[in-house]
DNA sequence: GTTAGCACTCAAAGCCAATGAGTGCTAATT
DNA sequence: AATTAGCACTCATTGGCTTTGAGTGCTAAC
């Protein structure tokens, strides 16, 4: 939970309005009015002690009002305010655990599929959408490729990252795939390849390569190529989605739920979306603190994932502004430390 | 195009109005009057006389009408015997030729991608959400198996299936992955397993192959799940999809385009959408001909592809019942020619 | 068979008043 | 100084009402 920009301090009555008509707004989706506080709540006030308070804090920017005759709404710096300081803190309870659980394999070695099912099972929890991205190359480096010749001249390449993260190719041949071609690549993985990081795979690497085959380089390329693009993918971080259409659900995103639903699908702007510190908490990017028109009534909460105790992935929700935050920061928190324990297990084999 | 149910006869005149209104229909969006009818289309009557020949129309069940004071909008049934009678017949203009083929790469020799390449080609060139089938299993064998130490106690298992699919699966063995291990995978595969079709490796199989091992079938058993578990995605025809968003766009799906985003994403429903006589025809099912709550107001065209002759796989596209049939037509065909003469190439090597 | 003419229908748009939830302000009270 | 009762005010919403105009169906004449 990050703070806040200005640390303006709140009397703890108003304090109580605000966290009141925050959970009520959250719940209802309504706008609240001084009559509601005055019954619902155990304030010992009047209703007019509590406009007056309601208006202080409208003038702090802390509430807006849709219109004159309507209650007040938290505004963005509103609900900054209550997750920075007046939501409660909850650990997930045994029933979220238990779901979460047993949805997540604990013994799947694919990162792929762990990290799908962990998108899964946040946006069916959730009720939002769920992205999570794969482990960050940064560090990573090239463990080993592999060559399945897959009959003719069709040969499947495979890359295996230090991150956990395989990426396949498949690469056709100008003749028929041969054991020297294997040879000769393994070879060439073997010493200009293996141990290095993806990024370093650059075109210009690999055409050094290539012009140091000679005349067997015309036959090497569609593999040379195969792992040029291989590697840059791995380089990249790409992102998984669940649940884009419970974005549909969401009053507050009429309209706008298939461009939120375009931005989410694609990549760089999901990485950027997601990307925060990595201090191992749950954060919150409320509306436009998203830096980003699509977003300007959505929040996102998300975790980082730790592998071998180092942040290496994110994953997060997205979802109204006015979403529950006290329910789902501890299915993501809960989730995000999972996916990090799966992903620990697969690397200590 | 299959031929419509009865085989009404409509007169001439009366085809050309029921053309001409279901081209204005599909252009504006707006049901068209009798006064543009007279006025627009070179009919040498007068307003009446075509108002005559709507209200015959509507009698006969072709033509609709929102309300009393709306022009005619065409119903299912007329829109079918527009499909099958009325539409002309065209080829894929030079332009659109150009965009699918410089969308598709004929070099690639991954059916996976090739599909997905051909789903988003034609949901960007239609502007409605695209879905294709992998090819079906029914006749296909497994060609082979292989395994990729990935180092400690990881493999990857890799299948490949006559129909040009691979999957392959991550497993996480109990020990450290020995060469014996992978040996007795391959002699195992070799002998009970490849040459199969897909969907005869049952978990009995499976079982009789593990009991036969005595003690080391406690070794092999997540090798032997896996490849199990990797030949029933394999026997099952899956799907794949693309711009499920443009569903958002028309009007005529609000508030339920959630719900055919789902049933498109729903590997079942979308297989079942598809299926289609295979007689290397376009197809397409209008309305409830789909028998599905959600398409009541939508429309499917698809068309088969074929490897080696056989219709192996289908694609198509899903839009508002008021879709340009007349230039989807052309794309959904040429596309699916081109998928099959690409997954021809890979066959053939 | 065609058409001019006309009465009719009905969705859409605009207008108006009533309703009522909720506020802001003021003056009295504690 | 804080609280509150009271009241005037605002404004979205609702429903009723009328107007408008597009489009029809029907009939009688051509």
């Amino acid at each position: 939970m990050q703070k806040g920009g200005d640390s303006v301090e709140l009397s703890e009555r108003k304090e109580r309005i605000l966290a009141t008509i925050a959970e009520t707004y959250i719940a209802t989706g309504e706008p609240v009015g001084s009559k509601f506080l005055c019954m619902r709540a155990g304030f010992g006030v009047s209703s007019a002690t509590i406009r007056n308070e309601m208006a202080a804090l409208t003038e702090l920017g802390f509430l807006e009002q849709p219109h004159t005759s309507a209650g007040r709404i938290p505004s963005q710096k509103g609900f900054r305010y209550y997750v920075d300081h007046l939501m409660g803190q909850y650990d997930p309870s045994p029933v979220d655990i238990f779901r979460i659980r047993s949805r997540m394999d604990f013994n799947e070695g694919d990162t792929q599929r762990v990290l799908a099912t962990a998108a899964n099972t946040l946006a069916e929890l959730t009720g939002c959408a769920a992205v999570i991205t794969t482990p960050f190359a940064a560090g990573s480096r090239i463990m080993r490729t592999d060559l399945v010749p897959l009959g003719g001249k069709n040969v499947m390449m495979v890359l295996s990252v230090s991150n956990g993260m395989l990426k396949s190719r498949i690469c056709r041949c100008e003749s028929d795939v041969s054991y020297e071609m294997l040879d000769l690549f393994y070879k060439i993985a073997g010493s200009g390849f293996v141990q290095r990081s993806p990024d370093e795979i650059t075109t210009a690497l690999v055409q050094t390569v290539a012009a140091s085959l000679g005349d067997k380089a015309f036959e090497m390329a569609p593999m040379l190529a195969a792992f040029a693009d291989a590697a840059k993918e791995a380089a990249s971080t790409d992102v998984l989605t669940a649940g884009l259409s419970n974005l549909l659900r969401f009053r507050d995103f009429e309209g706008r739920a298939g461009a939120l639903q375009d931005l989410l699908r694609n990549r760089s702007s999901a990485v950027r979306l997601l990307t925060t510190q990595s201090d191992g908490n749950v954060h919150i990017h409320l509306g436009t603190e998203n830096r980003c028109r699509e977003l300007v009534n959505a929040s996102v909460v998300c975790a980082g994932y730790s592998v071998d105790g180092r942040e290496t992935g994110v994953l997060g929700i997205v979802g109204p502004m006015r979403m529950d935050y006290a329910g789902v920061i501890p299915l993501v928190r809960y989730t995000a430390a999972l996916v990090g324990a799966m992903l620990d297990e697969n690397m200590h084999n």
